[in-house]
DNA sequence: CGTTTGACTACGC
DNA sequence: CGCGTAGCCAAAC
């Protein structure tokens, strides 16, 4: 890892060694990515499944200036199966584009089917090496599609 | 220094 | 394609 920062210890980290596992041909959500870390000292774990997310899009956020391609960032995205760039940004473009390279995301649509293409999660062998939770399923609808939710930012 | 700002999401209206 | 908000943290102003 050639990327130095400060974060909350080994935080940052975590996302960065789990997301780099996402195969090619899936997608993971920032939520999942966050599901499999345990709640730093002091956060209750209620507001854990909200803040973790925003957390794994802080350390993503910082992966993307250097595009490390050892870490496929783009394969991360929202609960929403869609980009969570700013929308004409060109980041959301080149994610767009890799994902429909990929073969996840349709040519004619934003988002990605999460019922069809959502990662499993790395090996539990892996996982608890590492201290780390087993991943909770991607939420979805009765209909099997992402939930709706607006952006915020 | 104090304030604002985000690659988020569950929940209450 | 409902909208607004709370929740915490690190960085940038």
């Amino acid at each position: 890892m050639s990327i130095i920062l400060p974060d909350r210890p080994g935080f940052y980290a975590l996302v960065w060694e789990i997301v780099r596992q996402v195969p090619a041909g899936r997608v993971t959500t920032f939520s999942q990515v966050a599901s499999m870390i345990p709640p730093p000292e002091g956060v209750k774990p209620e507001d854990y499944a909200r803040l973790g997310a925003r957390w794994v899009g802080d350390a993503l956020n910082r992966v993307s200036l250097v595009d490390d391609p050892n870490i496929p960032w783009h394969r991360v995205i929202n609960v929403r199966g869609t980009s969570s760039l700013p929308e004409n940004s060109e980041g959301a473009a080149l994610q767009r584009g890799r994902l429909r390279a990929e073969g996840v995301m349709p040519p004619d649509s934003e988002a990605v089917d999460l019922a069809a293409y959502g990662w499993e999660g790395p090996d539990p062998a892996w996982l608890a090496a590492r201290g780390l939770l087993p991943p909770k399923p991607i939420k979805l609808n009765a209909d099997g599609d992402a939930p709706a939710q607006m952006r915020l930012f």
